[in-house]
DNA sequence: CTGAAAGCGCTAACAT
DNA sequence: ATGTTAGCGCTTTCAG
């Protein structure tokens, strides 16, 4: 059988409270005391029971991470800083794949499913966009992360897109590129707040702070932002015969997809065509050429969103603040495949 | 204030124990009732308290995953599989990282920490070995995956290590290679069951079956299995000057490493270096050129973890039946970078 | 078919 | 400084 407080309590020859004081490291316990009750618990192999404690406290001590999937790299990558940021607080992570379908994400936001036994929920939508905000329970601790949802009724972390986006392009024009071809846009092309719409708009604005006429063909549409359908779109780019000498990949997935692509048309990387990518996930440093990319601060956006999460959950039932909006800081990774140095 | 059993029975005007039947699909519920309850529940937004289930049942609906870091690719893979797999049998899944840390992972086999909230564990071991098999308590239940301990006292999930590596290397053989160099060896030598031990066994009898000496120069150890100490201990083997005209990898990522130390060093792959690696990851399917390599059958290997998990859990504490040892499929995955076709 | 009541293991008042 | 006790919200006998 498996020991409970009582067990332990019986073995030291103490009552019940006193060992909940020594687990829980009150003050007014006798040392004596203290450690005839932690060699009890030693002996019997104690340990707390986390339900009981998590019906008591009205806390699990675990929060929920909802990402479309982790064999994604970017999500892998963020799954891992937000366990590490997670750990800080002592808090246990579960981990939900949303599979980028909606109904699950609806499930997710809704609070339906498992995650009722956590204590909070950090969720990176995929298909929930702006039109779906008002389906997020605000009673329920919860942080966003990314882009497709702004102006709900909870905290968001997210990222300067488009001013990273843009300096991502001026970093194309500073080596001398004048032809930039971008990869990744959303299909549908009204304007929206999804991550490829903003970074859409920094690709513009930097054309045009550049003077450079914006060439729609140079556009391509590709979703989602998976390597084959970079490749794919570099593939169709080649053949089409427009001509061009750089390339934004609104992410390091395409982004590798489209120098795959380039190597096998024979193209040199970043001889006839300077590309950066978006995320910088580990790959990037080791593809060849190694990739430039934006480092959006993927650990930057894990701890403050954990932390925002944290405040939440421990904030008093009676005065919420209002939702705070975060943004992490980015910088530009020059590697190979814009002309700079060796992986690093 | 979040509404309980009890005001859902007050709403519906039945007792706590008829909403308890209908919640859990009891037969015996009069249909008129059932929809009465329903509605209440629907109008409270009622959802069970999981902590008071978990402490009433002595189950938590929630499992444990713990691996070294899922920025691994390899890891972040198996983790997704996992929660696929956990899902089916409506599982959460709560993922911790060791980090390749020894103490962390003695934490973790001995129930320390959060891992008290889950009613099994799934344990994929890096540091801990064969020595260490001790330490697992098989009071709780305990899946193993991977190939560092062997004879432990519960159930174990692993792959055709030797015969997969075999395999590998008689791949590279059939397509006339002769000098097969390897690189991922364990730095320290003796024989032991770890992964790298074991697929290296694999490289000697393939070489042995076919009738070609060992060259002991062409074995290069490498650890941890990092991209950048592949691409180092590449960059070694060129600059020694060892001709070579295959190499097996014993992980993609280390392949991948490699692949990008051959391109720098301007060598053809596969025209002057033939390479496999090991594991199957996404990512093998991408490269320049695409990564042959060993699909261990890592779908299997979850699916099949977390059946034994659930078994296990289910067991009487009775009849326990003796540890079970459940090694997954393996295939050969011919691309480019062993002279055959496009990705797929 | 439905209700009443006990108790899972723990924490926090309150009492000593 | 330590003991007693009442629940947290749920499931589960046991009665009705």
């Amino acid at each position: 059988m498996i020991p409970t407080m009582h067990d332990v309590a019986r073995a030291a020859g103490v009552s019940i409270k006193t060992v909940s004081n020594v687990i829980n490291d009150f003050p007014h316990v006798r040392p004596s005391t203290r450690m005839r009750v932690l060699s009890a618990i030693e002996e019997l192999g104690y340990r707390p029971n986390l339900s009981a404690r998590g019906l008591r406290s009205g806390r699990t001590g675990v929060i929920g991470l909802a990402v479309p999937e982790l064999r994604q790299n970017y999500f892998a990558e963020l799954a891992d800083s937000v366990i590490r940021a997670a750990e800080k607080h002592d808090l246990g992570v579960l981990v939900e794949q949303t599979s980028g379908d909606r109904d699950r994400e609806i499930a997710v936001v809704t609070g339906a499913g498992r995650l009722r036994l956590t204590d909070g929920l950090l969720f990176s939508p995929e298909r929930l966009g702006q039109a779906d905000r008002h389906l997020i329970r605000p009673t329920f601790p919860f942080v966003l992360l990314g882009e497709r949802i702004f102006g709900g009724p909870t905290d968001h972390v997210t990222m300067h897109n488009v001013s990273s986006a843009k300096a991502a392009v001026d970093h194309l024009l500073q080596i001398g590129r004048r032809r930039i071809a971008l990869i990744g846009a959303h299909p549908d092309q009204r304007e929206d707040v999804r991550p490829a719409d903003l970074r859409v708009r920094g690709y513009k604005a930097a054309l045009e702070a550049a003077g450079i006429p914006l060439d729609p063909q140079l556009i391509r549409a590709v979703a989602p932002w998976h390597r084959e359908n970079g490749a794919e779109a570099m593939r169709e780019l080649i053949a089409s015969g427009i001509p061009f000498d750089g390339l934004f990949a609104l992410n390091d997935t395409l982004a590798l997809g489209a120098l795959r692509a380039l190597g096998e048309a024979g193209w040199q990387v970043p001889g006839d065509v300077a590309v950066i990518g978006f995320d910088d996930i580990d790959e990037a440093r080791f593809s060849v050429p190694s990739l430039s990319s934006v480092d959006p601060g993927r650990d930057e956006i894990a701890e403050t969103a954990v932390e925002l999460l944290v405040e939440r959950i421990n904030e008093k039932d009676g005065d919420p603040l209002p939702p705070l909006l975060v943004k992490s800081e980015f910088r530009i990774v020059a590697r190979e495949s814009t002309g700079f140095g060796r992986p690093g």
